[in-house]
DNA sequence: TTGAAAGCGCTAACAC
DNA sequence: GTGTTAGCGCTTTCAA
């Protein structure tokens, strides 16, 4: 039942095996430095025979280059953070850098620990996703010394740099189109809030442009946990029952927003003539749905993209200028839930 | 617009602060062996005030011993992989252990890559998505010496443990159910087959068992990328046309058979009496849809759990006892999309 | 083009 | 309870 653990192998091995320095077996495995032809096949040969993987601990160490890039975000199970994850992996690629990711659960304790831990690992930079963090937190980002960037949030000052949108402006967005839409009862329905301060933010800025318009959201309800889609549904339902007056319902992710639009078609609603809807994020469940949902695209490939070159270029030059703040720009998705005017 | 790059702070650097020895002062910071209270709070003070992250390269290369677990998985985009990680983390976060997710796109050249990394960072233990893995990939986790537990699939022969449901099993289990129910005319849609193995064990556990039934898959349609939702309903359309007679639709995944149920009911087909649909996964998303969908659970959680148990307890005690190959049962879930016989 | 020596920051093992 | 010594497996630096 027990497997035998064999001593790792190490370079001495491979020098020994190949009658090479240990010095030149390391420059041939790294591409440093001129070495000759024959030596460099007799060192792959008799690493490749013995099963050789280079110890990157050890590496690190002595070369005080690490090439990981931290990334810490709230979450794995909401689809918006994978996906910023593809857009910095697409990048990191190709720069010899490695992503490790972290979860916090939206909790700042949690994320004080992850990134603790993940400095201790002495990384090359960190992608944080956020802005706000613990005194702690923010403390221990100035004092890493390695590019920081704060993503998918630019409402607040950054440690170093931030890339993402401005989920207030994305909110006043919205209301500026609902009002356009000539809409009046409005219903908002999210997240609890306390810990998301984007989806907070975003709300801050519907009701902010709203009320420029004279009108006050109507009536909202907040959820946690559970199937995004039922308790769209769920939140749906029981707000028409108590404010059957809402000409619109603003949802504050996609899938909620889908949760609601399947109840309104299943009852026969028209959509948007009787009610408009409008969500937020632009994932592409939504292409799906029997009629689509307005939207607005949170950015989040670029945003990953963005961040990763902007780390990779720090690690590259240190000195490296590069825009502080990058602002990316939601484009509004009309879809067909939300009546144009 | 450089960020000036501090000298990191070292274990020295506390000792100083402290006038403690910097062997004491590792010792205060692991909280290990006896150390008297009056010097473990200098210490803590000390490393505090400082702001002192220890450094786990050096740590690891001076003790052996490094507190990461590799998780190689084939995506982030698939909700599933991302549920796995969730029971894996749950278990791990009481041990002291820290997964580091790998991404190998279902690309064994790419698994053998990112493998190769992670071994080279000698971490405790490994989790590896699926028992398929190219020649050198299984050279290399044989050679690791660390627990190594293949998941989600148990149909093969695993290089150390293995965690999961069998798809053949579970493919056939569905045939048996479909015939049951008195389908005869029965379609196939999943993604591309030849890199995903469960997909395809599933596919010919199906087939096999409905031969057993003296019924031949009538008619079969694969699809690669974009939005599943969206692919489930243009299969769903494009093997109608051309097979109007079928009387069962199954699907290789949730998604699909959900984009397929939205476009039969859009299309006021009857189901599950005009046609019958299955899917495989059980994922949450299906608890919103209009009509509740007939899957099965693929254990998703419970691998996770499972596996990182697995390696936890080798990790406690290289020579614990555990069970080489653990079958999870997948259970049916019947929705309103199957005619109960 | 190759090799030898020194040391990265920490911990195991042993002394006191 | 505390300190000292000797590495961990590599890479840097310098010499040949």
């Amino acid at each position: 039942m027990t497997r035998q653990a064999p001593r790792p192998l190490t370079l001495r091995d491979v020098s020994e095996a190949s009658g090479v320095s240990e010095m030149t077996v390391s420059r041939v495995l790294r591409n440093r430095g001129d070495v000759s032809k024959a030596t460099r096949e007799k060192v792959l040969l008799a690493a490749k025979q013995l099963g050789y993987v280079p110890n990157k601990i050890a590496g690190a160490l002595a070369s005080q280059r690490v090439n990981l890039v931290g990334v810490v975000i709230p979450s794995l199970s909401n689809m918006v953070f994978p996906e910023v994850l593809s857009g910095i992996n697409q990048v990191l690629e190709d720069t010899g850098l490695q992503p490790v990711v972290g979860v916090t659960d939206y909790l700042p304790e949690k994320e004080e620990k992850v990134i603790y831990e993940m400095l201790s690992w002495r990384p090359s930079g960190l992608i944080v996703a956020g802005i706000e963090h613990s005194d702690a937190s923010r403390a221990m980002l100035v004092a890493a010394g390695i590019p920081i960037v704060e993503i998918m949030d630019i409402d607040g000052t950054p440690v170093d740099c931030a890339v993402g949108i401005s989920h207030r402006r994305a909110g006043r967005m919205m209301a500026q189109e609902i009002l356009k839409a000539g809409y009046r009862r409005i219903g908002f329905m999210g997240t609890k809030m306390p810990l998301d301060h984007r989806a907070r933010k975003r709300f801050e800025g519907l009701t902010e442009a709203l009320a420029k318009g004279g009108i006050e959201i109507a009536d909202q309800e907040f959820y946690s946990g559970g199937s995004a889609l039922a308790k769209g549904r769920e939140m749906t339902d029981a707000m028409l029952q108590r404010s059957p007056d809402l000409d619109f319902l603003y949802y504050s992710n996609d899938m909620i927003g889908a949760g609601g639009l399947l109840y309104l078609l299943d009852r026969g609603v028209k959509v948007p003539e009787q009610i408009g809807l409008a969500a937020f994020n632009g994932v592409e469940l939504l292409q799906g749905l029997p009629q689509k949902l307005a939207t607005m695209d949170s950015c989040r490939l670029e945003v990953g993209r963005t961040a990763a070159e902007i780390v990779a270029a720090r690690v590259a030059d240190p000195a490296a200028m590069v825009q502080r703040v990058v602002e990316l720009t939601p484009k509004i998705s009309f879809g067909e839930t939300l009546r144009r005017s």
